[in-house]
DNA sequence: GTAGATGAGGCAAGCGATTTTGTAATCTCC
DNA sequence: GGAGATTACAAAATCGCTTGCCTCATCTAC
């Protein structure tokens, strides 16, 4: 005989085998002539459980197995209260350094049974005020945020990597800058270089205000004199190399000599290098050119850039398991949590050649 | 007279004026005097609205803008039974071909009001299989997949772009592979290239068997030969240039001449620029180099990278697109949806130097 | 004057879980 | 043998929202 499903309103059970369609307690329990309530302490392990023999817990997950029962992530979300999701929010997902330290942070997320949103804003002020918000109406229990600056606090716990300290309840995840400065700087200053060029980060980046502030107090300590000249700032809201290119143009056209530049981040030291060369500069022969962060790239870039390391994932990994225990109320609240940068010296930086001769094209 | 919130059970509606907890419609519609039914009919606009005057509404409306009311997307989720959420699928997170198709995504989904998780499964075959159901768990309404070979076909709808037509229900965003190689080998051959090597994809990439069958199919209406010495085929299931790397170093030891190399993609062919350079090697003057893809770092590399572009934003749009149209069942299912490739000249390709030295350094 | 239409909104039944409370029946112990 | 504990569950209350069905009252039409 053939029975239509879903004929009536509340026929009998009808101990509807599950063809594909996801099954719920209720039918469980028609199934089993237990109730929804008793299942779900079985299959939660829940303290109640004690109470149910062992023989009834048995049957209760063989059907669980059998009918390959999932619970509604929906439904239990609304009931606990609990969402396990997070939001993260980038500039631009295209951009390397966001995606590095989103792959760290997913990989432990993940092994704790989270999931995460992503939003990208693309450095615009409207939409870094609207994801947030968009984000909190889906229930995410807290946010990580990359290479961004909130203007508003939130209602939640917030972990920034490559964060600021303006905001309050943020814990920053950020790169020892005073050391960084102290590993690039005196690479240079130990290779010979006396004439050091530069690259600002733009304020809208968050990282740019510290970085600067710590090379020019590490510089003041090496006797170098930082003449203005030599300084350009990043203007542009974009992740490629065009970042540095201009700037670097600028810089030259100065006229004012330098043997090595210090570039903001590894983006923008390529776009740099393509300008020196394109102004038919050798890097690292006329000048010697330092990135920061070590992207994936930097060590198949030709030359290959010296850099300061950032171990991006790991600060990724670090800022989910400190969001994470700030949602479970386990941490006390930190302000912020420094990370080590390394030296990775590459090709793109050498002695200065002091015979050098600053043949630019015209 | 301080009254403490959240006494009684049940006692009086107490006006709680939510001091920044989220407000539910129980709760507003108890300060409206207001059923939450009513409350929902004029908030959504739903049709029964209609018998609602419009002084009512006003109020209702009034109150939700007074107290920020925010609908629980989990409550709502759980009787519509939608989730607006997506899930992406990607080999890994710090690809930018990858990523940049996502932002195209991305951009579109959350227009149209959807968000999306994303599980980066490292080409690892559990992973690949694991994370769907995490993802079907947490009611995702279909899937986007990057570069991704399903083994099991999902219950819902998916898109795959770069994807593949094993599995039955996915509809593959694809690149022209054909036009593709037609752009790439005639590029080289109309620069005189004819003792072309070419680098064929790993199995487990999805594009790798497609693109070969053309560019072969294609050599041969040339009348190149390509003799086996000259083809490599990547061994590596990793994202970096590396990739590249070890399989030139393997074709230049075999000793066959060539003065040009087409790789598998454009992270293979930065990898293979650097193994050429190492062994003293000019690009372009003694090899030529083409890519695919066209990533964000081909234009300033250097050499900057002649690529056969691939408009991954634009790809991600159109899955993302694609997507919402099959969950909502507003579209015929389709097979295949071909992107149309272009070619980008640039610094690494340039007609054969009939009297380069190959001198190799030991 | 009364049937039917319309207006204004309440009621209640879900969605699919979790969790507290309740209730028979059996067991234990003195 | 009866109080109290334990066993084995069921019932019911939420979580916050949507939606179909009702109920009044008033208004219109004949």
């Amino acid at each position: 005989m053939v029975q239509l499903e879903g004929m009536g309103k509340r026929t009998k059970p009808s101990t509807n085998l599950s063809p594909d369609q996801p099954i719920s307690l209720r039918t469980l329990g028609e199934y089993l002539n237990l109730s929804p309530a008793t299942i779900s302490l079985v299959l939660n392990n829940a303290p109640g459980v004690r109470s149910i023999p062992q023989e009834t817990r048995d049957r209760v997950k063989a059907a669980a197995a059998k009918f390959d029962y999932r619970p509604s992530f929906y439904a239990r979300s609304l009931r606990k209260r609990q969402t396990f999701t997070v939001g993260v929010l980038v500039p631009e997902l295209s951009d390397t350094y966001a995606t590095q330290v989103m792959a760290g942070a997913e990989e432990y997320l993940i092994e704790e049974g989270y999931f995460y949103l992503t939003a990208s804003h693309r450095r615009k002020p409207d939409l870094i005020e609207e994801y947030p918000r968009l984000l909190m109406d889906r229930s995410v229990e807290g946010f990580i945020l990359i290479d961004t600056i909130l203007e508003k606090s939130l209602n939640l716990p917030v972990v920034a990597v490559a964060g600021h300290r303006k905001i309050e309840g943020v814990t920053n995840v950020v790169l020892d800058q005073r050391r960084a400065a102290e590993l690039a700087l005196r690479h240079l200053y130990q290779l010979g270089h006396r004439k050091i060029a530069f690259m600002r980060g733009g304020s809208h980046s968050s990282d740019a205000d510290d970085r600067w502030q710590c090379l020019m107090a590490v510089a003041r300590e090496l006797k170098l004199t930082v003449p203005e000249e030599l300084c350009v700032q990043l203007q542009l809201r974009v992740s490629t190399p065009e970042l540095g290119y201009e700037p670097t143009n600028e810089l030259l056209q100065r006229g004012v000599d330098f043997t090595a530049l210090v570039c903001y981040n590894d983006i923008s030291a390529i776009g740099a290098i393509r300008a020196l060369m394109d102004q038919g500069l050798s890097v690292p022969l006329d000048v010697s050119v330092v990135g920061f962060d070590d992207i994936q790239g930097a060590a198949f870039h030709n030359p290959s850039l010296t850099t300061i390391r950032q171990p991006l994932p790991q600060m990724g990994k670090v800022a989910a398991r400190i969001l994470l225990q700030r949602i479970r109320g386990q941490a006390t609240f930190q302000d912020l949590v420094p990370i080590h940068p390394e030296l990775v010296i590459r090709e793109s930086t050498c002695p200065p050649n002091p015979r050098r001769m600053r043949s630019r094209r015209m």
